[in-house]
DNA sequence: GTCTATAACGGGATAGAC
DNA sequence: GTCTATCCCGTTATAGAC
């Protein structure tokens, strides 16, 4: 049995959000990579812009998913955060999410920016419970801001995407990642 | 005495592509920013691309007058490159260059990502040959890989910019740096 | 629930007058 | 050099048949 046209427009969405964005991606598109017609996405959803508020939601439940798996390594936690940042795939392909933040019309669209700006909260905030775990346990050094700290691995691995995005190279990202990985290490062993 | 209509043009433009991006920005809208017409446009520009190659052209020299003001601060080389991370301004509207990298038409035209894959290169690069500086002179570890750490640097202002424009908010970059800035001080005083 | 036809609008470019 | 009129096309949505 195949899956129903309402979740393969979610699908077809999902996919396109993260390669285009939300205004490069029109309702044909989507129609035309989730084999369905005009007439089944008006059914299921009242537009484009409802459709992409699920497809967007379910986004975030990947990229929740993702980061959750990353963090749960073996280790301790400077291992498990360092983890989270050079076990990123796809670096070409960018963040679901962070790209959206470059998209004048989910700025402009609460329902849309709100799941991106929850989620990227959200990871920065599971991050830094890692790393409070870490400073709890002498990891870190007592004092250490875990929001700051977190902040910046998330920033190093978006802003990661955006120097491999404009090389058209993976390596730049690694470079980003390698960087922060090495003040980390270094830290922890403070 | 005004300016001429040519450079008002490459003006406006280079306006609308750092708040908007190429795909988002239409002639309409140049010409209305620019007090324009449409004659205008097409008879110093073969069209809205050849206009936004002048405009990336212009952005790409902007951004390098900025990051060398920042990086010429007095002071040793991690303070040069702490100053280059806190003095970033506008955090909200993000970078000319890197928000292009999201954008599908400009990674398709290698006109227009050619300038903002030299640009952020350049950053890259600069920031790395100062921080070389500081190995020579013993204020970084021998052994310190300039390119990561200068890649990390650039990534953590980029993707900075990427949580404060989802969470609207300026503090959300300022938390990255900051820690960029606290790990920094903490390799120099190794 | 899904299809096709159609409409209303805007983007991007061209033509030719002035 | 700049203007206005016009053209072609794609986007988004609606209407109504099946």
């Amino acid at each position: 049995m195949g899956v129903d046209t309402r979740t393969r427009l979610v699908e077809a969405t999902h996919e396109l959000l993260w390669e285009r964005g939300y205004a490069a991606t029109s309702p044909k598109d989507i129609l035309q990579r989730a084999g369905a017609g005009q007439g089944s996405m008006y059914h299921h959803f009242a537009g484009k812009q409802d459709l992409a508020t699920a497809a967007l939601e379910q986004s975030a439940a990947v990229m929740r998913a993702d980061v959750d798996v990353l963090l749960a390594s073996e280790g301790s936690s400077s291992e498990r955060v360092i983890a989270y940042l050079e076990r990123q795939r796809d670096s070409l392909r960018g963040c679901r999410m962070g790209r959206m933040t470059y998209d004048a019309d989910v700025l402009a669209t609460p329902e849309l920016l709100h799941p991106v700006a929850e989620t990227l909260q959200w990871v920065v905030a599971t991050i830094a419970r890692v790393i409070s775990r870490g400073v709890e346990e002498h990891e870190f050094p007592t004092g250490t801001d875990a929001h700051q700290l977190a902040s910046m691995v998330v920033a190093t691995v978006q802003g990661g995407y955006v120097l491999a995005r404009a090389q058209q190279d993976p390596a730049a990202f690694d470079a980003a990642v390698a960087g922060a990985a090495e003040l980390l290490r270094n830290w922890s062993a403070r």
